[in-house]
DNA sequence: TTGTTTATCGCAAATCCATGCAACAACGGT
DNA sequence: ACCGTTGTTGCATGGATTTGCGATAAACAA
């Protein structure tokens, strides 16, 4: 089924209710293998509610966003999402010619992580960085 | 004065223009001691060009940017811009909830970056990496 | 100085995302 | 099953940034 009852306790724990809108763009994000842009859950979440508006869309991924349930990732000048599965945590490095999107394991991150922490008592946003810069294919070593 | 002759030469070397409005900006952003926000820009621009448009301020700070001259840090919503001091160069840190800025040495960032030069042929725009996250304010550890 | 080429500009429209608000509906209590 | 509280939604609107296009003006050669 829609299996993600961890989530849906993490939203009622919080004071959120769950909602056919909500469920459904739970399912969509969790259904997707890769990452999936605002505008793609908008199309498949108004197959099931045909009147769901974008702005519920956005509100709704912004929230699974601050509940670590789903993760932001910036390709050009939209947002994509995916389901934050936390055994298979990594993060993306966007190529700014081609937008073509590797992963990468969060151990590259984990100790510049520990030191802003340790050192500034800041708290990066780890899961939702996206590394933005020029691919091997675009910019082969010369 | 307007001292900005190697950025001058920089766009002529590349193909473009040196225009009025493109001097305009230049001098703005590199006479504002921290960053600043694309409508600030277009209001200080608009004293010296009452025409100039804002579609000519956001193309010609994303062109400084690609060519290194000026420097692209997000906060919240919004694109600020600094001058790309080659002596003084530093990332910065977005607190998520407050919008506080601290800055960043690119040390902390260093041994990352040549990771993923090295393991992936990726070139990450270090430049203009923006961490968000929680600050210690907002976030106290305990 | 004049002409030619073509990058750039101003303008308008479009895109993506966020927000204010009144109607609505989820959920706990009865 | 019904009610009341209050979180959510749809709709309309607004904000920030980008893009298409015809007019304009840098740059450079003659």
């Amino acid at each position: 089924m829609s299996g993600h009852e961890s989530a849906v306790a993490r939203l009622r724990s919080e004071g959120y209710r769950m909602t056919p809108q909500r469920l459904s763009v739970l399912d969509i994000v969790a259904n997707r293998p890769g990452h999936i842009g605002a505008d793609e859950v908008w199309n498949l979440a108004k197959e099931q509610h045909p009147y769901v508006d974008l702005a519920t869309i956005y509100r709704t991924l912004q929230l699974l966003k601050r509940l670590g349930v789903v993760t932001e990732v910036v390709i050009g000048n939209k947002l994509h999402f995916e389901l934050a599965d936390h055994q298979t945590r990594h993060n993306h490095m966007v190529c700014s010619e081609c937008y073509s999107v590797q992963t990468l394991s969060p151990a590259y991150l984990a100790e510049f992580s520990q030191r802003l922490q340790g050192e500034f008592g800041f708290t990066p946003d780890l899961d939702n960085i996206t590394i933005g810069g020029i691919c091997s294919i675009c910019h082969p070593p010369g």
